[in-house]
DNA sequence: AGTAAGCGCCGCCATG
DNA sequence: CTCATGGCGGCGCTTA
């Protein structure tokens, strides 16, 4: 078995492939550590960026996927003797029971967690983790429907509905299946900053069109795309607290001590946006992901995003994206939920 | 369908 | 003089 050559000044990220692995989870991210890299060379410096590979968690190098496609890993995650800057752990619908992955897997999950720069996991790779007892003690997340299980039969871990993604120190968990790319460029952008960031998610972007074909992908609101602490911080207050539905202007300008007058002249700005805008793209990307990735109904959905009811969330995603909720839900069936 | 109420936004002007 | 801040009033959009 040969081992990897590593060229040293990139950092190694490490894409881990589960038996029956869903292929988005994989290959999501690993365009998006693979096209900054390839931003980063030109832009800055050769040797700059990553070298991404992807590796089997079994000890063949061989995995057939959820949909039966069967890939090829570059090498096997004992092979791996180079150390690692980004481990990412991928996730799959077959995954909730750990019954095909080897125990000798969980082993060397542990042994590398203490030297490797951050973990992350995709969808339900937040199992794997958890199984490596790594997530004890910490908050996290992972596909919607498994955040019950995953709080059933992990007392330890601090399980949260949230259908994005979660930091806990070195240790990242992201929910469904897009949110994978989410994460991936929020490291990317702890990396690069959030230039390079924008830039990767605006190239990503155009070859990813969701069904409406209005709006794409949901990178409008990212952290990277706000220039002032300020604004940041008002964001992830409001993310926080999308479900209250009374959250107005006035209040978010108190929030940050400002006059509502200048709050909005300096929102605007920063985010390009008018503040009850920026919130009102806030609640329809929330939306956008328990649709994408629960089965709650659409009142429930309504309620989580802060909205009047039904009613708002359909006039709000006509408005925003031309296609109704539902229709927006059925374009992204998967074909695991149609068997259900 | 038409109306009334509420809210957010912005231009304008004043202040520091 | 400018630049940042803030108050006020009217206009327009959304909702009930």
């Amino acid at each position: 078995m040969e081992t990897i050559v590593y060229s040293g000044q990139k950092k190694l990220v490490v894409i881990v492939i589960m038996p029956g692995v869903q292929l988005l989870d994989a290959v999501g991210p690993s365009d998006v550590f693979s096209y900054t890299s390839h931003l980063v060379m030109s832009k800055l410096a050769f040797d700059s960026g990553y070298e991404v590979i992807m590796a089997s968690a079994t000890k063949s190098r061989q995995i057939t996927a959820n949909s039966g496609v069967s890939i090829t890993c570059a090498i096997t995650v004992a092979e791996i003797r180079s150390p690692i800057d980004t481990l990412i752990i991928t996730g799959g619908y077959a995954l909730t029971t750990l019954a095909q992955i080897p125990m000798h897997f969980f082993n060397w999950l542990n042994n590398v967690y203490p030297t490797v720069r951050r973990v992350a996991s995709v969808c339900t790779g937040a199992f794997a983790l958890a199984e490596a007892g790594i997530l004890d003690n910490k908050s996290a997340t992972t596909h919607w429907d498994y955040c019950p299980k995953l709080r059933e039969e992990y007392p330890a871990v601090k399980v949260s509905d949230n259908p994005f993604f979660i930091r806990d120190g070195k240790v990242y968990t992201s929910g469904g299946v897009s949110s994978g790319m989410d994460l991936a460029l929020a490291l990317v952008e702890e990396d690069f900053g959030r230039d390079i960031a924008l830039q990767v998610a605006r190239k990503l972007v155009l070859q990813l069109k969701r069904p409406g074909n209005q709006s794409q992908f949901s990178t409008l609101l990212p952290d990277f795309q706000l220039k002032s602490k300020l604004i940041r911080d008002l964001r992830q207050w409001l993310l926080e607290n999308i479900h209250n539905k009374d959250i107005n202007v006035g209040q978010m300008a108190e929030k940050v001590n400002m006059s509502p007058r200048n709050f909005a002249r300096v929102f605007i700005k920063d985010a390009n946006l008018t503040p009850a805008k920026f919130l009102e793209k806030l609640r329809v990307e929330m939306a956008r992901k328990y649709l994408e990735d629960t089965h709650l109904s659409m009142e429930q959905i309504a309620e989580k995003c802060g909205l009047a009811g039904m009613g708002a969330l359909r006039r709000l995603f006509l408005r925003h994206l031309e296609i109704s909720p539902n229709a927006y839900r059925s374009g992204f069936k998967t074909t695991q939920e149609e068997v259900k």
